[in-house]
Order: C-alpha cells, then structure tokens, then sequence
DNA sequence: CTTAACGCCTGAAGGC
DNA sequence: TGCCTTCAGGCGTTAA
C-alpha cells in the first residue's frame, strides 16, 4: 500500500527512466482506471508526448510532458510501475498490466495493479486540476506548524488516527505511517484530535516529518504488494515497531504485547504501555 | 460543517 | 483437495 514514501520513491526512479523519452502509443488493456476519459481520449492524450517532469503530491504521482499536458495517477492499494528496456510481449506481458506505454527503441512502462483500483486522470494545458483541491498540506511544508494543526482539528471529534489518514488534513499519510507516528510519540490512536495541546501537536509534526523522511531514505515499506520500479522492494519494514506487529514485545518497553484494534474499518497496530489512554 | 458506513477489487489465508 | 468466508485498505459516494 503506498503511501508518501512509497510514492516518493516511485516518482524518483521514474523520473530517471522516463524524462526526455517519448510516448509512441498506448494500450489500454483495462479501462476502470482512466477516471476523466475513454480509451480513445486517453490514448490520443498521449502519443507523442515527451516526459519532462515526474513529481509526487500527497499520494499522486504527476507525469509532466513538455507539453505541459499533464496525467495525474493514484496506484491505491495494489497500483505498481514496471519499466521494461526491451519490452519483449512474449516475456513481459503480465496478467494484471491495465495500462501499457510503448516508448521508442522498444522500452515500455507498464501501469500494473491486481485489484484495478488505481485511477488516472489527464489534464490540458491551463485547465483547472481538480485533484489539487482534494489534497491538503504537504507534511514537509513550511506553512505547517503545530498552531495550524491544533486550530484545523479543534472541532474534529474523531480519533487522531482517523484524522491523520485524512488526506486534505495532512498530505500523504496511510496506515502503515500513522501507526508509527502515534507509536512514536506515545499518544493512543483514539485519543480525540481536538484534545491534543500545542505540545502535543508540535510532536506529532516532527515525528511525521522524521518517520516520512526516514521511510523515503529507506526507499519505502514492502509488506506484501508493495514493489518499486524493477519489483525493488523497501526495507523500512525493519524499522516498523507496531505495524504488522501483533502479540510481539513493544521494542520501547519491552515488556508489553503490540496489540491490534479496528478503527473505522481498518486496523491500527499500537502499545497499550507505551501510549495509555 | 463533520462523521460513519459501504462498495470497489483480487488473491491469500484460514476453517471445516 | 476444495469450497466458503474473511481480510487487506485508500478513497469516493452517500446518508445521517
């Protein structure tokens, strides 16, 4: 499932594969994912276009072309990239690619998601994008700061791990992180946002920050689906000190068993010691 | 405005 | 072995 590290990282590694090369034609082998166009829009969308910029916001990945169209894609749950120089169909073609971009001197990207709930959108030159509006602040914003966050979730009476899934309240956080971030700084995951102080809101931005950045040094968490470009998988999963880690010793205390609750549907990891109600 | 529940999807895993 | 159920979860939609 990747969240901003994860699609931190995509973006990076896409960025040196791709930038300067130039789409030739396009296969859609599924169409659920294209959310603003049918398959012969899209397709028309992209021959021809040159890849300039590949750049993160949130959890969406930016494809810049020289152009300055644009194609704005969310991989979900299951939603991975594969870069193949040379795309042989014979080797290479896989059962869940939905999305297949033919490059010249036979290399391809192909857009590759098990559960097809990855969406892509494309946008003209000076059109308004409308999933700008749907994200809110970047967590390594300077606007950021702990004030700011008190005031947003002073009348958000769910629990601080909910609102910190919540993509327009900070950009870019899922499961995995949030578990870790409330771990991190020993607050209960249903303590209710609005009962966080200055203090307390000053942690949560400066452990946000330094799991995130941690994460990205990392090169992101691989449980199960997760996979980078070239199926490379991350390594923070060794740093994970609740995540996936039910029954296990807490690795601060020592002393107590990681437990697992359900939190508006999904589950939240956390130490009952280490983070009292 | 906020909150909660549901549906979308497939494959893995567990129960019997 | 095989069938059935449950689970994984980001996010849009809907209803309250």
């Amino acid at each position: 499932m990747p969240e901003l590290p994860e699609v931190e990282t995509i973006a990076r590694d896409l960025n040196q594969f791709l930038r300067g090369k130039v789409v030739q034609n396009v296969n859609v082998l599924h169409t659920k994912p294209l959310s603003n166009c049918n398959e012969s829009e899209f397709i028309q969308f992209c021959q021809q276009e040159k890849f300039k910029n590949i750049t993160r916001a949130g959890k969406y990945l930016f494809f810049e072309f020289e152009s300055e169209k644009k194609m704005i894609l969310h991989l979900r749950m299951t939603g991975k990239f594969q870069f193949f120089s040379p795309y042989d169909p014979e080797v290479n073609f896989e059962k869940h690619q939905r999305l297949l971009f033919l490059l010249k001197n036979q290399e391809a990207l192909a857009f590759h998601d098990v559960r097809i709930f990855g969406t892509v959108s494309i946008y003209y030159p000076h059109t308004n994008i409308l999933e700008y509006k749907k994200i809110g602040p970047e967590p390594f914003s300077s606007e950021l700061n702990p004030a700011i966050l008190k005031e947003q979730a002073k009348n958000r009476k769910v629990p601080i791990k909910n609102l910190l899934l919540d993509q327009k309240f900070i950009a870019g956080i899922g499961n995995i992180y949030a578990c870790e971030i409330l771990h991190a700084i020993g607050i209960h995951p249903a303590k209710p946002s609005s009962s966080l102080n200055l203090e307390e809101w000053q942690k949560v931005l400066t452990k946000t920050r330094e799991i995130l950045k941690e994460a990205i040094r990392a090169r992101g968490t691989t449980i199960n689906d997760y996979r980078g470009l070239a199926e490379k998988k991350g390594s923070y999963q060794k740093h994970l000190k609740v995540y996936n880690q039910e029954n296990q010793s807490c690795p601060t205390c020592k002393t107590t068993k990681i437990i697992r609750i359900k939190q508006a549907q999904r589950s939240t990891f956390f130490c009952p010691a280490c983070q009292p109600e």
